[in-house]
DNA sequence: GTCTATAGATTGATAGAC
DNA sequence: GTCTATCAATCTATAGAC
């Protein structure tokens, strides 16, 4: 008999409808994309979703802490080491590193694996989707890595207000998250200037911009 | 005889109708807001959507041409008449003046009648919005006054590479972007911060930070 | 686990009386 | 111009055979 049972295609259909998700809640929309797209792009069954998933909600979920809680390691790694680093030496942390230490893995993480960059999309849009279904699910995962950031900020700043400091921390977010669904980034206005969208030229122009505007006088 | 009908209820209709279309477009999203909901709100019938504006479709570019039209023509001759103020004194024009000129009318625009809160937050939204009916809607009026906007930027900055000058505009509109649909503040993030959302608050935040942002060394 | 078939609800749009 | 009534198309979710 066998040891363990074979289920290569369970898993199979599992992953090939959570890869088709993504894409299609990235590039139209949750509630625009219907669970016939989604099935019939992947290959697999109709029931399937709600075999493997339970419900069109709970497969956004799934979307959702797929990518986000691995990405969200690494970013509250980067943080705390910053933090400790300022600890040990008895400096505030650097402005520009803090910023550094949350952007930067979260624009690299496009290229990291693929279907990652219509993830990136997705979390871009995630913060102001009107839909209460996206909100509420992303804000849950994204929620504490937000309040760390903040904190260490108010490290790197902290002659500043706290509300000011808040405002500023939003407008940066609002900076990067326009950054994030630019991914494929000749879908939006005029033409010609397709050149600097990589990720390493999107980050040396993003980073100085974010910081000088954290640290404006 | 009468010398013009009196047409009380037909105009009536059709403001009813497109303020409640506003608020809900702008609250809940384009295709997750149902006519029905729209008629309901507005105690109208709900044929009476198909009479007026043709269409769902044609009703959301009705509720964009209504505001956006009036805002960009303000937008436009702020930053027309920083343009031949600098051409008369033969000085280029101060990115910090630039930026107001297109920031300042857009979010002072919020109080200037009641529902334009509302319409604020879907602006703010409709740039980066995943369906295809509303950016295609918003960036068609959107177009030429981003056009203006960049133009006179190269004026304020002109040893900046153009480059560079795009993404940092991409930038900035982000930050604002964001800012926009913060409109019922507490809706986003933690509570106790409440407080700099009014308009000048926000302006005097903002605006330092993405003029900060542009002219980064 | 995978599939077909369908229930049950909701949608945008329209025809036609008034 | 306004209304009722309804069509035709869609959707999510599920029951039940294999």
């Amino acid at each position: 008999m066998k040891v363990k049972k074979p289920k290569t295609r369970q898993k199979d259909t599992k992953q090939l409808i959570l890869d088709s998700a993504e894409r299609f809640f990235a590039r139209e929309g949750f509630h625009v994309t219907s669970l016939r797209a989604i099935t019939g792009a992947a290959g697999v069954n109709l029931a399937a979703v709600n075999y493997h998933f339970g419900s069109k909600e709970a497969l956004l979920e799934a979307v959702f802490e797929r990518r986000l809680i691995p990405l969200n390691q690494v970013r509250r790694d980067k943080l705390e080491q910053i933090r400790d680093e300022a600890v040990e030496k008895g400096k505030r942390p650097s402005t520009k590193k803090v910023l550094q230490a949350f952007i930067e893995p979260t624009l690299r993480f496009k290229e990291s694996e693929p279907g990652a960059e219509d993830f990136i999309a997705l979390v871009g849009r995630s913060f102001t989707d009107p839909d209460d279904t996206v909100r509420k699910i992303f804000f849950r995962l994204i929620g504490p890595i937000f309040e760390l950031l903040f904190e260490t900020l108010r490290d790197a700043l902290p002659e500043l207000p706290e509300n000011l400091l808040y405002w500023r921390l939003h407008f940066a977010l609002g900076a990067l998250a326009h950054t994030m669904h630019m991914s494929g980034c000749d879908k939006f206005l005029p033409v010609g200037f397709s050149d600097g969208c990589g990720t390493e030229s999107l980050l040396s122009m993003l980073i100085p911009f974010v910081t000088a505007g954290m640290e404006a006088t």
